[in-house]
DNA sequence: GTCATTTATCATGC
DNA sequence: GCATGATAAATGAC
């Protein structure tokens, strides 16, 4: 019981909150934009961060849940996700 | 630039598609398996104490919580980690606030 | 030693 | 009821 009050304020997940869409469509993009490599460097993260309105831990957790869940969908539907950033940049080329 | 995967990529094991090599972790770790109430207790009193371990006081603890001496020169590092990621936090929060009330 | 990660787990949102 | 963000163990680079 003592110890789900003291949590209750230290710990972040208790106030985790998600993403805006637009946030989330910035790092989808980035993702699904650099699949073969989607290890941001520091600078990237500051300007995602920026861009979504987060930190950059957060970015940083954002990618580190995204490529292990990506993983775990490899075969599954996960796939049709890239049509998500080829679609994308096709509809932009247009 | 980008950052480089940290796990080590031994060639022509990975995925099918070549464009996502990053996929192919072949690293074989153990489980993570979250400690007890009493081991986290009782490391978190030793690092109030002082936040770097001896090797006479991290094999203790490694025998009275029944944890190898790696498990608990780790839970240090990760335990500093915390600390300052804690620490980076509120100085961040404190900066905004003041940068806030200077307007 | 630090530190960016991987992975499982936790706690929450809906 | 899972999706999602944050954290706790565990690894590897440097």
């Amino acid at each position: 019981a003592v110890m789900i009050l003291r949590s209750r304020f230290l710990d972040a997940r208790r106030r985790r909150r998600n993403f805006t869409k637009e946030a989330c469509a910035i790092l989808q993009d980035y993702f699904y934009s650099h699949l073969s490599n989607p290890y941001p460097s520091e600078e990237a993260k500051e300007e995602l961060a920026r861009k979504c309105g987060l930190t950059v831990l957060q970015v940083s957790n954002w990618f580190g849940n995204k490529r292990i869940r990506y993983k775990k969908n490899i075969g599954k539907a996960q796939e049709e996700a890239n049509l998500y950033a080829a679609k994308k940049a096709a509809g932009e080329g247009a | 630039a980008e950052s480089m995967p940290p796990a080590p990529y031994p060639p022509g094991t990975l995925g099918s598609n070549p464009l996502e090599s990053w996929t192919g972790n072949v690293t074989v770790r153990k489980k993570r398996k979250p400690y007890s109430k009493f081991q986290t207790l009782e490391l978190e009193k030793e690092f109030l104490y002082n936040a770097y371990v001896s090797k006479q006081k991290r094999w203790e603890l490694a025998r009275n919580l029944n944890l190898t001496e790696r498990q608990v020169k780790i839970w240090f590092q990760n335990r500093r980690m915390k600390n300052k990621k804690n620490s980076q936090r509120q100085a961040a929060q404190e900066a905004a606030a003041n940068a806030g009330a200077t307007t």
